[in-house]
DNA sequence: AAAACGTGGCT
DNA sequence: TAGCCAAGTTT
């Protein structure tokens, strides 16, 4: 006799197909909570291709919570660099110290606990308590809505509103102890099979039973509402030059790019206008120098979170009469910008700076 | 509740 | 090119 149990029938042919489908990726080898810990929140938001070479440097540098809570945090901030959400680093930073002083260095076993965390939602706990301990929570993120939306037809947007539908959906297929190979089974059916555009429906273990399939509404599944369409900036960047060194500043804690080194810019909403002039003035107004304007560098575009923008660096040399000195400010050497936290979008004009002749 | 928060690959 | 998408959390 079959089994039948929708239930039973779901997870059995999910945990199949995964135990001979999965990637061998860096975290799945030995996950102890602080690795699973520390996968999780680089995985945040970002694709497990991208995280792995960041994994691997940050396990070989750091290998329990009192090494990360005692690291210095431009070392920090330049291992994550490129990763983006730089938030997540300052809060992983401060859950680290945290587990240290309070948990005798041991990830919680308490959900509550867990959560409390800074930096560690319902996705999060979820994950390490099931990966690592194999408590049964749900890692509800993106992937396993994508994959429930689409098994049981299920209408509610993945985008907004109360994940409680969700979460009881990964609840009620869950095999008793096996929490962690379920979830990273419905993740990893989602990341490499139950694709978001087009959806490999004849390789699926589980098509028989996908209502999505069977209804014909795949098209519809997940249903999103909260689509932003980006907004267009101009930025001009000042590479201010003195002696061959390079003009750097630090941003502050909270909002974007917390802590990383920077060319000091200026928003550009004129229709016309002088713009070298401009960004000089406002160099003056900020850092109280006057330097030359001397040419411009190949423009580049970036976006992030609803922003489309276009940096315009202009080139500056200041006279070496001008001496400005500060705490959050710093003349680099070309050859020393590659050790100095610097964003995406900065470090392209860092790179043309400091290969240039 | 909605907006902020990065980045790069793919279509 | 422009839009979509990704192992979410915080305010």
């Amino acid at each position: 006799m079959k089994n039948t149990d929708p239930r039973e029938s779901f997870s059995t042919a999910l945990i199949s197909w995964y135990l001979l489908n999965r990637r061998d990726l860096p975290w799945r080898e030995n996950p102890t909570a602080y690795r699973v810990f520390m996968s999780e929140v680089m995985l945040q938001q970002t694709q497990a291709s991208r995280v792995v070479p960041y994994y691997e440097r940050w396990m070989k540098k750091f290998q329990d919570y009192s090494m990360v809570a005692s690291a210095c945090m431009d070392t920090l901030l330049l291992m994550w660099e490129g990763l983006g959400y730089y938030s997540r680093l300052h809060s992983l930073v401060n859950a680290c110290k945290h587990i240290v002083k309070n948990h005798r260095g041991i990830f919680p076993s308490d959900y509550q606990e867990a959560i409390s965390l800074p930096g560690v939602g319902p996705y999060t706990a979820g994950a390490v308590l099931s990966i690592a301990y194999n408590l049964p929570y749900p890692a509800l993120d993106v992937n396993v809505k994508r994959v429930l939306a689409r098994y049981c037809d299920i209408d509610a947007p993945v985008d907004r509103g109360p994940d409680a539908l969700y979460r009881n959906k990964v609840l009620f297929f869950m095999p008793p102890g096996k929490a962690g190979t379920f979830n990273q089974s419905v993740m990893e059916l989602g990341a490499l099979c139950c694709l978001p555009r087009s959806p490999r429906c004849s390789e699926c273990p589980v098509k028989g039973d996908c209502l999505a399939l069977s209804r014909g509404s795949l098209e519809h599944r997940p249903r999103r509402v909260n689509r932003i369409h980006p907004r267009k900036r101009k930025i001009l960047v000042a590479v201010i030059l003195q002696n061959g060194n390079v003009f750097l500043r630090r941003r502050l804690k909270g909002g974007l790019w917390p802590g990383m080194w920077e060319f000091p810019h200026w928003e550009w909403d004129e229709d016309s206008g002088d713009e070298a002039v401009a960004l000089q003035n406002f160099i003056f107004r900020e850092h109280g120098m006057k330097p030359v304007f001397r040419n411009l560098l190949p423009s580049i575009t970036c976006s992030y979170s609803g922003i489309r923008a276009i940096m315009v660096p202009f080139v500056f040399t200041l006279n070496t009469s001008q001496e400005i000195r500060g705490k959050d400010v710093y003349w680099s050497e070309r050859s020393e910008i590659i050790n100095m936290p610097i964003p995406s979008t900065h470090r392209k004009i860092a790179d043309i700076v400091s290969f240039a002749r």
